[in-house]
RNA sequence: GGCUCCAUCGUCUAAUGGUUAGGACGCCAGGUUUUCAUCCUGGUAAUAGGGGUUCGAUUCCCCUUGGAGCUGCCA
């Protein structure tokens, strides 16, 4: 049995979008899971449509995933006369042929066969040129590509992994070009040329990928090559049920990457798309992935990507994260939001992000968040009177707190009990926690839904001015009353 | 139009001939709480339709319907 080898080939057209990333996911996993290897191969084999620095881009992405491949990138551009030597076997085999027509009346021929409501297919057109016509008229320049020739009303049959058997009669196949005029293959015969050149075992690609599927079957046969096997992954679908493309927002990795996804939570969410273990369990670190993966979990139909979930699973890495490494991860995002975080002390910050961390479903959304942390916030009075209160209970609550949190020593702050000092305070002046909490809290984060006041003086009380911070506030929220 | 693929809650999916059709997200309600979030509990919601095969179909077969993909010197 050959070693497995599985590729990721993305056409270097832009970056690297969800569905490029759940294809390039499976294709690594199951290598993995297989002792195999996972190889990167770059299709730039359409001069128009290549951008500059999007293969790097791609790999930059991969790399972020980890998502390692052990052979590449592989650039099909560098292979040209590879591909050229074997379409001219082909047509020395009589299965392709040159073919001269031009643009123009391809064109024309397709109008006609589609008014007519036939499949637009070319017509063999340059089938039977002569040898020396041929000869003359490549040798004179005139632009031509190679055609595959396909047979008659054969029927051509693969077992697809994911898939089964699936069959298309060679009369619905059309003369697919091999090798374009400019000298470059089409995908066709890259593909094939080379999955068979790298020692591919097992072909990953979306489900698009099925109705050129008899055409490489067809190659390989021709070349009298094993076809490695295939497997077709169901299409990742917009909230339509379309495919997924650029035009249903976002879809290329690193916007989620940029807006504070975790690579790792990305790559979960991915793998349950057309896949799932077939348990209960829906959080799987990439290790589990490969421990668990398998083609027989691969489902059929297309699959919605759902940004709900995505949301809930990133919220739960989120929480799952150390301390340490969320602050590594987040701290860009802070500064972004204009805190200086030299400003402070690292167990501040720590203690803010422990506190607004619970409410994040992405890393984008701390900035916002946070605010109130660095600068006094700005609200109308209305908000400080909690729902059961009046403007005068509200107005003596907050003087009679702040005489008492005025006798109490900055070092009480952070201790962990204030909650129960205050609160047994509360019971001792006969007050309610509600008329006395509520405002607390509005007037130390200005928000109607925020994290609960002993835990915002908890914070607070790290910072040597941290007393002072919160009657100041207290004192705000009294003279808007 | 032709060819191909697909079809379980709104979404991701489990159940490969026998289950009260299960889980998760979302949503709703309740609990905890000064609020929000987290957390816990509960609820809502599906086998597209019609024929077969079978003692018995979500499951196997056929048809219909619906959806999607492909139909380029793009990949």
């Amino acid at each position: 049995m050959a070693k497995v080898r599985t590729r990721f080939a993305p056409s270097p057209t832009g970056f690297l979008h969800v569905g490029g990333l759940r294809t390039a996911l499976f294709a690594f996993l199951f290598a993995r899971k297989n002792n195999g290897e996972f190889v990167l191969r770059i299709e730039d084999t359409d001069k128009a449509r290549t951008v500059e620095g999007a293969a790097e881009g791609i790999i930059t992405s991969l790399k972020e995933f980890g998502l390692n491949f052990d052979d590449g990138p592989i650039f099909q551009s560098e292979r040209l006369s590879l591909y050229k030597k074997y379409a001219e076997e082909l047509v020395s085999k009589g299965d392709a042929y040159y073919c001269f027509c031009t643009p123009e009346r391809l064109d024309a021929l397709r109008k006609g066969q589609e008014a007519a409501k036939h499949a637009p297919k070319y017509d063999k057109h340059c089938l039977n040129l002569a040898k020396d016509e041929i000869e003359t008229r490549i040798s004179s320049g005139e632009p031509h590509v190679i055609r595959l020739n396909v047979p008659a009303a054969k029927t051509i049959r693969f077992t697809d992994l994911v898939h089964g058997e699936i069959s298309i009669s060679s009369n619905d196949l059309d003369d697919q070009v091999l090798l374009k005029s400019d000298g470059y293959p089409t995908y066709h015969l890259a593909v094939v040329v080379d999955d068979h050149d790298m020692n591919i075992t097992h072909v990953i690609r979306g489900e698009e990928w099925i109705p050129s599927t008899p055409k490489h079957i067809l190659l390989y046969s021709a070349f009298g090559w094993e076809s490695p096997q295939h497997a077709h992954l169901p299409l990742l679908l917009s909230k339509t049920k379309k495919k997924l493309s650029k035009r249903d927002g976002d879809v290329a990795v690193k916007d989620y990457l940029e807006k504070g996804y975790l690579p790792e939570a990305m790559l979960n969410f991915v793998a349950f798309l057309g896949w799932n273990p077939k348990t209960e369990q829906e959080v799987f670190s990439l290790g589990e992935l490969i421990e668990v993966f398998g083609f027989d979990k691969v489902n059929k139909s297309g699959a919605v990507f759902d940004l709900d979930k995505l949301d809930w699973i990133n919220g739960l890495y989120i929480r799952k994260l150390t301390i340490e490494d969320l602050f590594a991860r987040i701290s860009r995002y802070l500064t972004e939001a204009g805190i200086d975080l030299g400003k402070y002390p690292q167990e501040f910050i720590f203690k803010v992000l422990n506190l607004e961390r619970e409410r994040l479903k992405k890393f984008s959304e701390i900035g916002e968040r946070v605010q109130y942390f660095f600068k006094e916030p700005e609200y109308g009075p209305a908000l400080l009177i909690w729902k059961k209160g009046s403007r005068e209970g509200t107005k003596t609550s907050l003087a009679k707190l702040s005489e008492y949190l005025k006798s109490l020593d900055q070092s009480e702050f952070n201790t962990g009990n204030l909650e129960s000092k205050i609160k047994s305070w509360i019971a001792e002046d006969n007050l309610t926690t509600g008329e006395v909490l509520w405002p607390l809290r509005v007037a130390l984060s200005g928000l109607a839904a925020s994290p609960g006041p002993f835990e915002i003086m908890d914070a607070f009380g790290v910072l040597p001015e941290g007393k002072e911070i919160i009657l100041k506030r207290i004192q705000n929220a009294s003279n808007l009353l």
